[in-house]
DNA sequence: TTGAAAGCGTTACCAA
DNA sequence: TTGGTAACGCTTTCAA
């Protein structure tokens, strides 16, 4: 790698100079900056970016921690923060925490060590990891007040998802309760269930986790006890899928008989069969925009506590019945 | 953010020795080493990776190209990698090419610019990025020979696809050729083929790309053409996926008339009604080998072509017939 | 319009 | 066993 001592000797001139062609500062003669150019070219120059951090304290780095990059819902997210601070000409550094705090703690203090000028984090449920902190932090997802937050509408697709239901003509429906440490999936079933409540519908709860192994168990037991059952709200697509999967074994008619609506779409929705009709959360621009967002932020160098909601929409696929307009 | 210098104030030493300290260098006195680390505690003193970074001329960053972290083989690769990393205080820096040369050449650049210390591609084709590197890269997924490498056994994948639907009954069988530029693709593609040529099989061979949109009309345009078709060796599970989709659409009895292999075990197979018979390629297992043949080679300061070919295993569920022992 | 030099936070050499 | 200091590659102030 050449340095810029190099480059300013190849030029005939200081390192100031070259510096100043670098960063389009100060004065610089026309035939100088060609010439410092000429020799940038020829010696196939990139500036070293740690020494440039160092000087300035601050580097081109974003730290993004997200729970598992093979959750299927948060690559989408992953790409979409990637996707634009790629563009803007900053990299990312990726840490998966588990929903672990020792883990993702950890990596926040390595972020810093490196100079990281700002990260997004998916887990708020503990805001004062990044309190101490002095650079900007945006929360995706996972969110808090308080803070610079992305998110989409959970509470809108919850009601969203139970009137789907309802308006298909379930009246029997079972209504799946995500992780309760989990804010968005409270949330979501929260809203699912004042409209249930509002609804002359018959309805129960079932607690589920987010993964496949416990919630195929989970399929099992709801049928089992609630065999009568004609509508679902899943609280995400991978419980939605155990539990297509468990009511096609049973035999049940999709949607004829039973209709089922996740939460999420996730790409394998379209994979199944039937695909599953799902309350769709725009995870790439969701990262999209954090990403924007936290570069706002740490272009005006403020920690200003935006809130961006993006809406859910239904997507109508075919474990729903079709209704006429 | 404490820097050394005020450490050294703190405990009433110089730098230098706060430095070795640190670094377990050089002699230092139990007693002053004991004044250092209680100032480095009291002030949570963390080194400057950056100003360390500079010194040095190397990091604790490894760079990660995949061709797109959206599609589901690769998260599970890219988390082998990313816990082995972790756990041995490295970083990843994570790019997503989307199979494009262009991209992955402005990831390479940063890279170097950023002081990282080696990488790991999973796009083999073209060696010539990385000759002129001088930082150890290893190879993942897709290869290339004379390069670290780390990689299923493709070939052999092939050959056990088309021997499971042979042992299993299948004598009508279509074969789904991925890509021909995506190596991966093309191995699967030709062992299979030697397989069935040996065979005294009806087959035949159809292209699909590997992602969904344009596996799903392949999919129909499969049935169309060959209606008596009873097996068939997807090219990956996506593909499928959407056979499978298709197939169910058209009343196919699976796996009794139809059978379906896929190829790479995402986790979407499980998911799928009928689950999908497929050949397990071990991604997380492969991400952990790249990553551990990578420090090895950083640790050493060799390149060497170390080829580590892992096996893959037929993942039976629900696509392909019981054949009783 | 240009260059010299200090400084960013560290490490390592050399002297003490 | 310890400290002073040059150096890593860059940017920015100050002076010329």
């Amino acid at each position: 790698m050449a340095t810029i001592k190099e480059v300013a000797k190849e030029a005939g001139v200081s390192v100031a100079t070259v510096s100043r062609v670098l960063n389009g500062n100060g004065y610089v003669h026309e035939d100088t900056r060609k010439a410092v150019d000429a020799a940038i070219k020829k010696l196939d120059y990139r500036p070293n970016e740690i020494a440039r951090s160092l000087f300035n304290r601050k580097s081109k780095l974003i730290g993004l921690v997200i729970p598992d990059i093979t959750n299927p819902f948060f690559p989408e997210l992953a790409r979409g923060v990637e996707d634009f601070l790629q563009e803007q000409g900053y990299r990312l550094i990726i840490g998966n925490s588990d929903e672990n705090r020792e883990k993702e703690i950890n990596y926040i203090e390595t972020f810093i060590q490196h100079n990281v000028i700002g990260m997004i984090s998916t887990s708020g449920e503990d805001t004062s990891l990044w309190e101490a902190l002095k650079i900007p932090v945006v929360l995706l997802d996972r969110v808090t007040e308080n803070y610079p937050s992305v998110y989409a509408d959970q509470a809108g697709g919850g009601r969203l998802a139970a009137e789907i239901l309802l308006a298909r003509g379930s009246n029997n429906i079972t209504l799946l309760r995500g992780p309760q440490h989990v804010r968005t999936a409270q949330e979501r079933f929260l809203a699912a269930l004042d409209v249930l409540g509002r609804s002359n519908a018959v309805f129960q709860v079932v607690n589920t986790s987010f993964s496949f192994k416990g919630a195929n168990e989970t399929a099992k037991q709801l049928f089992d006890m609630y065999p009568e059952t004609d509508g679902i709200v899943a609280s995400n697509d991978i419980v939605a899928s155990a539990v297509l999967r468990e009511a096609l074994k049973r035999g049940k008619n999709i949607p004829e008989n039973l209709q089922i609506v996740g939460f999420d779409d996730i790409p394998v929705c379209e994979l199944l069969y039937p695909a599953l009709s799902t309350i769709h959360q725009p995870a790439y621009q969701m990262g999209a925009e954090a990403a924007k967002l936290l570069i706002e932020n740490i272009l005006h160098s403020s920690n200003e506590a935006k809130q961006i909601v993006l809406p859910v929409s239904f997507k109508e696929r075919e474990t729903t019945r079709k209704v006429e307009m």
